[in-house]
DNA sequence: TAATAAAATTAGACAGTGTTCAGTTTTTTT
DNA sequence: AAAAAAACTGAACACTGTCTAATTTTATTA
């Protein structure tokens, strides 16, 4: 078979897109599979390295997926839960790794080769995530606060994200952790009140 | 060829995992290959099932080493670090990693299909890190405390954790992180210094 | 000591994998 | 209508992990 016209290139890079995140879902990044995808889709592998550069390639837009959906949730999370914002973007962190462990551990497994070989595109996707905490972590600190906001923000996703990642990889269950998010959010609520009290 | 007697099992074991390891700092988790390992040894790929049960025994095997390795160098930095002990455990986490990315990614890199598939033998020797840790935590707090020290010690190990992942996947370097241990060794003061006057 | 059982080791088979590329078909441009 | 460019396939290549039959050596038994 030769060219063919089923779709557009458009169309085409977002069916694969959305057969690798549903085989990633699947069966994790371990058994992830580009020939498989392409199976799936319909198509032979080397349309994947046709309108993905490469195997890399297509995997970093499956997970620049992931993160734009994580950003998603945790904006949802922040609309319908009560007042405590910040416990909602704790809580929103580890929800949304524990209900799509697959997904979220491949952002994490998957080591892109070349630091600056993300596209615009997939930079901007994984930003957001850090944009909407920082917001939060900026409102709940007085405005005269001498901290690098950007800066401390990140800190914190940190810290959120030793504990979740800790719980997901199995490895703090296996000490009989009972309640990582309560211990998460007890490490970024003590941060935050003494610069909360600083001024 | 048959049966050999070039070395007992004890030094096959120890000859696989030797080079194992070797192979992994150099080339990483996802380029490491059983049958390479296999090849530098001198033997065949039967071997490493016949010594350990899978290749996963292996990797697990591979993996606990580094854990050994690393509480050693945490040892080191204790007993020739400053008064500062929680600084110096802080440092040395980050300097390990840093100084040995391959194998201490791949501690997370390598996910164990099933949950209690370790051997006592790696949960101990994994188990060495969080001793370490647990003991300098105590040491920091009154002895009145009303905390639950192993589990508030994890949580710090993840906080620390949480931004020397982010460093060594170079997620974090991508947001120009200028003083990662910095950070995480401010929201581990943080909360010892409140839970150093809480009484 | 001779015969038998058990253990260790290898080579090769099997079904996969990522990557590349010549060849074919379709679309676009000239 | 002819030429150029783009899209798509299928097969080849060199790998991978896992398993098994066959072979050789060691250990055990008679």
């Amino acid at each position: 078979m030769g060219r063919r016209s089923d779709h557009t290139r458009a169309e085409l890079r977002e069916l694969l897109l959305q057969t690798g995140h549903q085989l990633m879902a699947q069966v994790g990044y371990a058994r992830f599979s580009g020939r498989e995808v392409a199976k799936r889709a319909g198509y032979s592998v080397g349309t994947i390295y046709n309108v993905f550069e490469s195997l890399d390639g297509l995997l970093a837009a499956i997970n620049t997926r992931t993160f734009v959906l994580w950003s998603r949730h945790l904006q949802k999370r922040l609309e319908t839960g009560g007042e405590d914002r910040i416990a909602s973007l704790v809580e929103g962190y580890f929800t949304f790794a524990l209900d799509n462990p697959q997904t979220w551990s491949a952002i994490y497994e998957h080591r892109v080769p070349e630091k600056d070989s993300l596209s615009e595109e997939d930079l901007e996707g994984r930003g957001a995530l850090t944009l909407i905490v920082e917001q939060e972590v900026r409102t709940a600190l007085p405005e005269d606060t001498g901290l690098d906001v950007a800066r401390y923000a990140r800190s914190l996703i940190a810290t959120v994200h030793g504990h979740c990642s800790y719980v997901v990889s199995g490895s703090f269950a296996l000490l009989d952790e009972t309640d990582p998010v309560g211990s998460a959010l007890d490490r970024v609520r003590e941060s935050l009140e003494l610069h909360q009290q600083r001024r």
